[in-house]
DNA sequence: ACCCACAATTTGATCGATCAAACCCCGATT
DNA sequence: AATCGGGGTTTGATCGATCAAATTGTGGGT
């Protein structure tokens, strides 16, 4: 088998010096274009590509991302991570990167692995999933001055701070918005007593999804009083029966629902089960996270946009168009974080997406300042949906045939 | 910050040169073991890591496997991609490798991704997932004599004369005596019509499960009729709404079934969805990949074990103790592939396991030869089962409330 | 005492690219 | 006319490791 061409033979070739011929590839615009035609002709015809480990070696980057695959046993909502893992390659290679993938059995063995990819040159940036409050791989990550993006943004106290800074980069979903947009929808089709099944209170992401829900139905009703939103939410743990079990007790103890926003596609099969065999074949169910289950089962779901998360994930570690990692700390993102509006997917299909143009930024459930600007956001969203009514539950044939 | 430590560094102060520091690292027998030992110590001192584009540059391996993830629109059964690249990867670290990802529009797309890949040193070998019968991209690695294992068999009329070349490397589940052994568990359990609801003929995989059924069915009731057989099996596409349609339509129909067994989860759930709907809350019924969603609602699943694919796909690729791959065709491996046996999980939970050893070769659908082998074995199986029976369908509660 | 075989280690060259600095050429400046 | 400046290009050095060949050391055989 032949060598493989390097510069040297395109150099020779196009009559030209090694270094020019890495000009037109890496800095094509400070060579005359006449000759970079040429060397650009010598190229094609040679089939010459450039051998990515010299280049690491000598610029001491690899165009690669990092990610640690989750080792939490998935239940239902493990596609995530997958469709996740799948539009960051994507977008990734658009731009000329990579994802390489490792796996821990501990933080403390993940932050060896960082260490060893980092020092290997065989990544430049690594993204973090399901990070907790004070993860000890963000505090490792940040004194190393490696850069990287969390998805998931820093809830919990000592996160809390950390929320607006711009050195900490982070990309999220707003839970908020995605199950307030599920109410509306229900709220549009007509319904009064819609429930919220959520997560035991504590966690950051079941209470923001939790308070969308609440905003919502304050929107739609205004002056609804408190002991009704109170009575209308109820919790469960993060697994089908339990939330079986939940609405069961629920239904049975007289609590009168006519719909239920659930904190998860989980939490939502439960539930969906729960109703249909109280015989209540129509009672719309909406779950969070849009997993294949929802769709093979016609559930109604919060869909959290991967792809739009990926490319803010990109944007945030190379700029807008950049095709090199940023130093760790360079602030070039004002922000430092991208809040990404989920849409809503009734039985599998998309039937409202929020506009294209950059979403402002949503504070943490923690803070409330920014309360009345949100509001304005619920009702004008509220308003585009219209006439878009979604038929999951008209299509939706899980009831006992007569 | 400190420059990294590099060879130099090692050998200065363990008082050697270079290339024993190398050597230390590379083929420590070759070296004294008390300079050895010198070295060692050096290197834990400094923290030296080698820095792994160097190599890369100068070896022409970088330890690394691609892996294309599948773009397919995934359905309830697309964790399976999500667990096999876990696998993958943590067996790979244990060998010293690592898995990097690519996506691909189509076959021509993806074939350039290899040459890319393989052009810049960047992976030694690929895994292909999603074969196809006469698959271009196969084609092509092999006349570039790229080292690569494929994820499922060469399945179809080209394939089947590639299935025996020890040349051709691939990894399989053994999906005939995955289904064999649901249905052993339901004969076990006193049933005697049970049914099996494939895909439509003609899909490999397919076919092979529906086998694997039929073969259980005549070990369990020697002399059955071929029509009862015939009876007992229909078919629907791989989604919920249409598996549950279809086994609506044949129980309507009249057809009389005490347990089915499914080609996949998805076609599971639909059926189960029928039977209970149908007011046979206890009625059986085995599913095919163990996903989540199964686990979730209490279905029974054969479980393809992908960490065994996972560890028999790196054997493969770098023999059974190598951390170098092996070239492509070197005939290192007598057999060229592994045929993993799957195990049983009962609504989440593995009741029966196959033993360690290396599993006998189990010839495709198409050639018969094997047969009474197979039935020995399948009977042994059989046996070896008594007293695990698993209590899924007791634990089982999607009835409808009295 | 000499030579040889062999194990253990060292030395010089090399992988393919980029960086930093030097170079060349030509028009504008003084 | 000599100098300057700068765009465009080339040259030499370098990144950190491994390969291939050379070197040193050690003991055995004759």
């Amino acid at each position: 088998m032949a060598q493989l061409p390097t510069v040297e033979d395109v150099a020779r070739l196009a009559g030209v010096s090694r270094q020019t011929v890495s000009n037109v590839i890496n800095t094509p615009e400070i060579v005359r274009p006449e000759t970079r035609e040429r060397v650009e002709t010598a190229v094609r015809e040679l089939g010459y590509r450039p051998h990515a480990s010299a280049r690491r070696l000598r610029t001491r980057t690899s165009s690669t991302i990092g990610i640690r695959l989750d080792p939490l046993p998935r239940g239902i909502s493990g596609a995530i991570q997958d469709r996740f893992l799948h539009a960051l390659t994507e977008h990734a290679a658009e731009r000329g990167f990579r994802v390489t993938l490792f796996t821990a059995r501990d933080p403390q063995h993940e932050i060896e692995q960082y260490r060893s990819l980092r020092d290997g040159a065989d990544v430049d940036a690594f993204v973090l999933t399901s990070t907790v409050s004070d993860d000890p791989r963000i505090e490792w990550l940040a004194r190393e001055r490696i850069p990287f993006v969390s998805f998931g943004r820093p809830w919990g106290a000592m996160g809390a701070h950390d929320v607006g800074d711009p050195e900490r980069l982070w990309v999220d979903v707003d839970g908020r918005a995605g199950t307030a947009l599920a109410t509306q929808h229900l709220i549009g089709r007509g319904l009064r007593r819609i429930g919220f099944l959520g997560w035991p209170e504590g966690s950051g992401t079941g209470d923001d999804r939790r308070a969308g829900w609440g905003d919502a139905m304050r929107a739609g009703f205004p002056g609804i009083a408190d002991a009704e939103l109170a009575e209308l939410s109820f919790e469960t743990v993060e697994a089908v029966a339990a939330a079986r079990v939940a609405v069961e007790r629920h239904l049975a103890d007289g609590l009168e629902l006519e719909a239920l926003v659930c904190v998860s596609d989980s939490v939502a099969l439960g539930a969906m089960m729960a109703v249909r065999e109280a015989g209540r074949p129509h009672f719309p169910v909406m779950g969070f996270d849009n997993t294949p289950v929802a769709q093979a089962v016609g559930l109604s779901s919060v869909d959290q946009r991967l792809d739009e998360v990926a490319t803010s994930v990109l944007d945030l570690l190379l700029g807008a168009t950049g095709r090199r990692v940023l130093p760790h700390g360079s602030g070039a993102d004002p922000l430092g974080h991208r809040l990404v509006t989920p849409s809503l997917s009734c039985a599998g299909r998309v039937t409202w997406r929020p506009s294209r143009k950059p979403t402002a930024p949503r504070p943490a459930i923690t803070s409330e300042k920014r309360k009345s600007n949100e509001q304005e956001d619920v009702d004008r969203r509220h308003r585009a949906r219209r006439g878009r009514r979604c038929r999951a539950h008209r299509m939706f044939r899980w009831r006992r045939r007569k």
